[in-house]
DNA sequence: GCGGACTGCTTACCT
DNA sequence: ACAGGTAAGCAGTCCGCG
């Protein structure tokens, strides 16, 4: 019919993501996508999960099958049909009964009736589902018929590099002193909008601006801003999903307004830590746990999680506009007519900043979301592990396995209490050193488990060729496992990709494409491990965990054995390093050895050189009587830079005076040699101590407060601090990052604590004892320096009199 | 009753 | 809410000391 053929149509689209909702008792998921504009289609799909049927009889099969058929949820069926699957389970084919249901929600209830029967694959989200079964993967193109806003068919499939996307900026100011209360009278002030780098600021009262869009109140200004949002490809924000959102939400339903952002009401979940919130029609992007995210995987590096700091951090810049409101009055900054544009500046900063940090870490999460599968807004929410699952469930999918079950609580503790034994750390031996050269393995726990073929499929199962780990497991050399398998091809593409960014300028715009391509294969790739011995895990195995860590030890222990016997002096190493001493050999002799061992090594295992450093420090564990510290070295190399790693002037505990002072130590005696300078350096800081000649600021020592202040067992200077800070009104809670100083007095050194803020003084004692001395001695014990010398008491008195 | 040794709690680092 | 290995601070307690 025609009025049939004119409404089908077939088109490609970019599926950004997935959704599912409930209509007349059937399930649909919905995809959003992206061609010329911004659209979501609906497809038809039904839920199932599968029944494991090894050991049960036709008849046995039989009554299952009937008794499921019939079950009813307030008088209507559940299960729609059952049919019997061959699938792999831990790479053995096994037959399964696949029970289709009517919506997701019957599943978790089916499979705890189903008690006594093994269940697989009934905790897969449903709108994760469809993509999974289908193969789609978010940012990829897809060919569809449709017919209205129904998908007919999934008619093809390609991968395509993204388009120029419409980004839409945004951040609220509130009308409050103290916490806002949006139920409360807290109005919405201003509404400050970037769209991809221009921005503005929705408000109404008269601001003096030309970026200033002045609406008549608090309600239109909202429905103006959802209608600035509303044709929008990302919307973010920094701490949208836990305040923003939220807090637009209550102040609509004050107004009498429907909180319908773009295609819908947002739905705010907390899931643990994190609160992320789902905006239907669009791709929300809260940049807050993004920045946390990517801080603790090491692809960005700031030294708090607020906007101003992190904005700073990221572009070397000194001020921003949050010094603007530095006093914190936004009442008295609004409802004064002169001070009301500094308020519009700083909102409209806001919204400046939140862009700028925006692009800055969104081609890393297009490219973390291309390599693992998952959604631009899963990887906004994401941990290492879940990037880890999603790409891991795809590629089960793709060769027939069962996805693993997730553990249930008994699991998961029983887990938790056997903990993985780790890496091989060696103990250095103190002191100064020259013609250090550093040789370390590539991907040393990825390339282990590649070359092994380390799986929960592959370990002791019935096989004739195996690879045998140091702790006794066997793992199976012919059938390749999924893991290594998947492994395998991120490294290789990984390595592909690295040779050709060599070719490239940093600054050309090719460097720029593939540079956050390989970083992203290089965090996926080395989070497998982790996830293998991660208790919460579907791929958990205990065995094979323990195993990667055994062959590491083993193989680094290996190379520092052939390293003596060559006749190199092996000083330190550290799970995949190895630093070793020249002596009488040069650096060629060095590539010799090095050539050797790599041509011992199996699979994709690579030694590779790190560095060779003229001059090295290595200093000893406190009250040990001179036993080396691990983890605490510093090395210096041709060009100059000095290799910092352990020391407390890396710490963010030590105050800045202390870091300070042990840095400045640490370069001249490692590229000048000179003691007596540097004893006269300290020297001098320790006058200046004593004489208070040092800003407070400086004595000020950085923690974050982990726990709440009531669930502390013991004192301890931060928390005392932080207590006071809260009897003054401070809101200090779990996560936040306090500054304290030791503050002049009697009583202890918590009792003496004080948030800098509140410092009026520093105890000179505290900070030349407990911070600048313990920091310098411990690398000028190194050269014979004494602590009365540092304090110009002369070297008589020293301590080695006595034990000398 | 004093001071050093030790333990437990805590944080932040290294790979 | 990816792993384990490690150093080190401070508070509090133990322990020896006729």
């Amino acid at each position: 019919m025609l009025m049939k053929d004119i409404n089908v149509s077939r088109k490609w689209a970019y599926v950004l993501e997935s959704s599912y909702k409930i209509k007349g008792r059937k399930s649909y998921v919905s995809l959003l996508c992206l061609a010329k504009t911004i659209f979501e289609l609906y497809a038809r799909y039904d839920p199932y999960f599968y029944i494991n049927a090894n050991n049960m009889t036709d008849k046995n099969v039989q009554k299952l099958k009937s008794e499921l058929l019939e079950l009813t949820d307030a008088g209507i069926g559940v299960v729609t049909k059952i049919d019997t699957v061959k699938k792999n389970v831990l790479g053995k084919p096994t037959n399964l009964l696949k029970v289709v249901c009517t919506t997701p929600s019957i599943i978790p209830k089916l499979q705890s009736y189903l008690s006594e029967y093994q269940c697989f694959e009934y905790k897969i989200p449903f709108a994760l589902r469809y993509l999974l079964d289908n193969q789609i993967e978010p940012l990829s193109l897809v060919k569809y018929e449709r017919s209205g806003r129904l998908i007919k068919k999934i008619l093809d499939k390609k991968e395509h590099s993204l388009p120029k996307l419409k980004v839409v900026c945004f951040d609220i100011e509130v009308y409050s002193k103290g916490l806002p209360s949006p139920t409360g009278h807290d109005p919405i002030i201003m509404i400050s909008i970037s769209k991809n780098g221009k921005s503005k600021v929705l408000t109404y009262r008269e601001v003096d601006k030309k970026n200033a869009v002045v609406l008549s109140d608090e309600k239109e200004m909202l429905l103006k801003f959802f209608d600035e949002i509303k044709n929008a490809h990302i919307l973010t924000g920094y701490n949208t999903s836990a305040f923003d959102i939220p807090y637009i939400i209550k102040r609509c339903k004050v107004l009498g307004i429907d909180p319908v952002f773009v295609n819908g009401v947002p739905q705010v979940k907390k899931h643990g830590m994190i609160t992320y919130a789902h905006v239907p029609g669009v791709v929300h992007i809260d940049l807050f746990p993004m920045v946390k995210f990517f801080d603790r995987i090491g692809a960005i590096s700031v030294s708090r999680y607020t906007l101003g700091q992190v904005y700073k951090d990221l572009f070397s810049v000194g001020e921003t506009t949050k010094e603007i409101m530095e006093d914190g009055n936004f009442i008295g900054a609004w409802d004064d007519d002169k001070k009301r544009n500094m308020l519009f500046e700083y909102s409209l900063g806001d919204a400046d900043m939140t862009y700028k940090i925006f692009e800055y870490v969104f081609p890393l999460m297009v490219e973390l979301a291309r390599a693992s599968k998952a959604s631009l807004f899963d990887v906004s929410v994401a941990s290492s592990s879940k990037l880890v699952e999603r790409l891991l469930m795809y590629e089960s999918i793709k060769c027939n396995d069962v996805i693993p079950p997730i553990p249930n609580v008994n699991a998961i503790s029983e887990r938790m209490k056997n903990p993985i034994a780790g890496a091989y750390v060696k103990l250095p031996e103190p002191g100064i050193y020259e013609d250090i050269v550093v040789f370390d393995f590539s991907s040393l726990y990825p390339t282990i488990i590649v070359s092994h073929n380390i799986d929960p499929a592959t370990v002791n199962n019935e096989c004739d060729e195996y690879y045998e780990s140091p702790v006794g497991h066997k793992f199976c050399k012919k059938q390749k496992g999924l893991i290594p398998t998947v492994l395998k091809k991120l490294i290789q593409t990984r390595l592909k990709l690295k040779s050709e960014l060599k070719k490239y300028d940093r600054n050309s715009k090719k460097y720029k494409e593939l540079f956050p391509k390989v970083q992203a294969l290089k965090i996926l790739a080395n989070s497998f491990y982790g996830y293998l011995g991660y208790p919460r895990s579907r791929w958990y195995s205990r065995e094979c965990a323990e195993s990667v860590t055994a062959w590491a030890r083993h193989y680094i222990k290996w190379v520092m054995e052939e390293a003596e016997k060559y006749g190199f002096k092996v000083i330190y190493g550290d799970t995949d390093s190895t630093f070793l001493l020249l002596g009488d050999k040069k650096i060629s002799d060095a590539t010799k050895f090095l050539k050797y061992i790599n041509s011992k090594l199996p699979g994709m295992m690579e030694l590779g050189f790190e560095d060779y450093y003229p001059r090295g420090i290595f200093v000893s564990k406190k009250n040990t009587g001179g036993k080396g510290a691990k983890k605490k070295y510093a090395l210096i190399n041709k060009k100059g830079y000095i290799k910092i790693r352990g020391f407390e002037l890396v710490r963010r505990d030590w105050s800045s005076i202390a870091r300070k002072t042990q840095k400045k130590v640490l370069e001249i005696i490692l590229s000048e040699g000179d003691k007596r300078k540097a004893v006269n350096y300290v020297r001098k800081v320790i006058e200046n101590l004593k004489n208070n000649k040092i800003p407070v600021k400086d004595t000020a020592i950085r923690t974050v407060i982990r726990k709440r202040l009531d669930k502390y067992d013991v004192t301890s200077p931060e928390t005392s601090a932080a207590l006071k800070g809260v009897e003054r009104g401070e809101k200090i809670t779990s996560g936040a990052m306090i500054d304290y100083v030791i503050t002049k007095g009697s009583g202890s050194i918590s009792e003496r604590a004080e948030l800098l803020k509140y410092a009026e003084n520093y105890d000179p004692d505290y900070y030349v004892n407990n911070q600048i001395l313990p920091a310098v001695l411990k690398i000028l014990k190194e050269l014979g320096v004494t602590k009365d010398e540092l304090l110009g008491r002369g070297k008589q008195q020293s301590l080695s009199g006595f034990f000398g």
